[in-house]
DNA sequence: GGGTATTTGTCCGTATGTATT
DNA sequence: AAATACATACGGACAAATACC
């Protein structure tokens, strides 16, 4: 007996969670009768309640009860692509080089990626942004911003930064609206002469600010993590030409980093 | 007046903590203190600090008081190696391939890696184990599971797969405790004529389990997630040869694709 | 649309337990 | 041993969101 009660009352609903005695979806017993069930107060039910909401298990909705989460069947994204393909990455701006990718689920469905128009700001290159593209801080770079939805859900928020200086020497268009035809990749090297040869993923998990939970409808708890994706991309004289920033929310994205020679993807059911 | 008081009093807090006014590990005041400063009962001022406690921002010790949490300076890892290099990837088994590698830090630092002696079991592969390996599920399977530490701080749990069938064509080392001299990719490739021509991450996030938050000392409602990363190599008939799961906490990993040609890594001060 | 019942959310006060100094 | 500070648990009251008639 040396757990606290409402961690044992936890404990109990997550094993009949767990076993499938509940369902996903289904709603759990009130709160009310759940406290003459286990004997307690409506409070210790309560944290018992969101203990298990801190771990992903149940959600509550005002009005309607307590329900055990939907596992979300989640998207894959290979990081590793040809370094010359326009775009880099199928991470990498998708959108604005025109490529209607597709993303294949473990289950295996093929799945619709749609994006909002670019929208584009010239800002400061701020201390991230600097570092990562080589340029000063407070410099001015371009920034061109995208919303991108797989199947209609939100997928990620995805922003590229150029140096200014690429609109100077010829690269105009980086800052007209609407997409590039053939995208920025085959845009830069055909106005500045500037051909992608590489990139680099740089991958972290933190808290999602405020947009971002609302974009994607997280837990305005933070309990959900996001990705945040760093992708600097490199021309022929190793100097970054290209900084993309993109953020998944974890509880429903997946990575695919393949090196060497590596078979096509199995498709896996994974079951967790 | 449209937000609960427990939420503005925790946006309160925060404001402090974001502006600098509250430093890293500085001791706020106590519930009791802060219950006259805002007016509000203890129990609001607990929901206060919850709160902030699930944002990653705050953390409470009983008996001693509650802190703004340290910000961890991050290990990086770098997911893309030469593929046939002993241990593939240098997340891949360094500690049985005899490596003694170091990460590097964002400020720089260079870092010892160390490791448990490999703990060897017999298993029935398990679902994921059994498609990954592609093997039938339930046959036998090779586990060798290691603890590893950068500069003696908990870093990853790492437990490699291998069919059963190697030992019996002849690599029987694979089931002896201790490190097997030069890894075992060279190994395989010695007795068995398998060698290592790719591999691939399969990289998810997810909440901790029990053992893996007492390991790697986190909290244990699963606020921070783990990185759980599946490397599948692959031998020169494209048939996977192992399967690699390493466990990784989020608030202290960050990890490195790199693709085409890319400059040496330039060290970055991570100051977001 | 309105009203009512249901269910979770917020807030209070109090008492006692447990960990740390 | 005593003081301090957070943790757990109780009970009660009202608010807010939702569903249903």
């Amino acid at each position: 007996m040396a757990n606290p009660m409402y961690r044992q009352i936890a404990e109990s609903l997550r094993e009949q969670i767990e076993s499938g005695a509940l369902g996903p979806g289904q709603q759990l017993r009130t709160e009310l009768e759940l406290r003459e069930q286990y004997g307690a107060s409506r409070n210790t039910i309560r944290d018992a309640i969101k203990w298990l909401t801190t771990l992903g298990l149940v959600e509550t909705k005002p009005g309607q009860g307590t329900f055990v989460v939907q596992k979300i069947d989640p998207f894959v994204t290979t990081l590793t692509a040809d370094p010359k393909r326009p775009g880099g990455a199928e991470i990498a701006v998708p959108g604005e080089d025109g490529y209607g990718e597709v993303d294949r689920s473990p289950a295996g469905q093929k799945r619709k990626l749609t994006y909002s128009d670019p929208q584009i700001e010239i800002q400061k290159a701020d201390g991230k942004v600097a570092e990562h593209l080589r340029v000063a801080e407070g410099s001015s770079v371009i920034s061109r911003h995208q919303r991108r939805y797989i199947d209609g859900t939100p997928w990620s928020l995805q922003t590229s930064f150029y140096p200014m200086g690429f609109v100077v020497r010829g690269a105009g268009r980086l800052i007209e609206a609407g997409d590039i035809r053939d995208g920025t990749v085959k845009y830069l090297a055909d106005t500045l002469g500037l051909r992608q040869v590489g990139y680099r993923n740089w991958i972290t998990v933190r808290s999602p600010d405020m947009t971002e939970a609302g974009f994607f409808s997280l837990p305005q708890d933070g309990r959900v993590g996001v990705f945040e994706i760093l992708e600097t991309a490199f021309d022929q004289t190793a100097t970054p030409m290209r900084l993309t920033v993109t953020v998944f929310p974890t509880d429903r994205n997946q990575f695919i980093v393949n090196v060497g020679e590596v078979p096509a993807e199995q498709l896996i059911t994974d079951n967790t």
